[in-house]
DNA sequence: TAGATATAATATGTATACATACTAAAAATA
DNA sequence: TATTTTTAGTATGTATACATATTATATCTA
């Protein structure tokens, strides 16, 4: 059995490799996000008001998950929550001011740090690897 | 900012399939393997014995990762451990015959499995997206 | 509309994943 | 060889990640 044949062992990697290119390149630059929080924030810069569970649904979360990145998120005053009128088992979540400034300064950062994560690949291969992750993640349903 | 075009966030939804794929077809056919212990056992089948620093390296893990795994393994049998004669820091890690059977038991369905992951590709697609995954986590140093 | 069903969020438990600090032991070097 | 540095593993703390159970509330349906 040869695990560099595996996808599913490269993907492990290559995620692995991906989380910690973000984390090193947002703690140099003086700033603590993870990933998930700062897909969090980027979906909220597009959704004035979301509920947890739509969070979820729109990064492709866990309920539970989401959960817990908000609670940290709030306790750093970066979104804010409270139960929905509509619905009172649902809680609205927000961007709030710092959330805002956090997710502009980490921007382009986050933008610059994608090529690095690709930096074995020319941009021509980044390209194709783009296209089909894309399409391999493309929601038919796998969870089926 | 967009989510969709950016690599980390496809690599991590990708990631987050495969270990789905990984874990519910295992314990549809009875076995509780996470894709990391499958790794590790997999690793210790070509290898007679590891110390847990080896077996980190190869897998591309943390040590500290490491020592919670080769824990868990243990617990339920399926590896050995015990302190080096050669470096009494060390663990020497070995397979045991019921960690050679799950592993054994386990290798066709993880094969079977890893074109659901990829499910949404054609077979040729598949082959270059392995391709390009081998190259970008070819080790160079995304760590420097 | 009352009872059944479904849903939003939380709580709990297990397993990565990694940083940092720590202990013990080995290796390097002055 | 004494001292420094490095290394193997563990301990601790934080953050995903998800399964399952629970609570409160909606929604569906008989």
């Amino acid at each position: 059995m040869h695990l560099n044949t595996m996808p599913g062992h490269m993907i492990r990697r290559l995620h692995q490799i991906s989380s910690q290119v973000f984390q090193h390149r947002l703690a140099a630059a003086g700033l603590e996000l993870t990933p998930v929080q700062f897909a969090t924030l980027t979906i909220l810069d597009t959704h004035p008001v979301l509920e947890q569970a739509q969070i979820a649904a729109l990064i492709a979360y866990d309920r539970a998950t989401i959960g817990g990145v908000i609670d940290r998120l709030e306790q750093r005053g970066y979104v804010t929550r409270k139960t929905s009128v509509r619905d009172r088992r649902a809680r609205d979540v927000s961007l709030s001011d710092a959330g805002l400034k956090a997710l502009r300064q980490a921007e382009p950062i986050v933008t610059d740090l994608q090529s690095e994560i690709l930096k074995n690949l020319t941009q021509s291969e980044q390209r194709d690897l783009i296209a089909l992750l894309t399409k391999a993640v493309k929601d038919t349903d796998h969870d089926a």
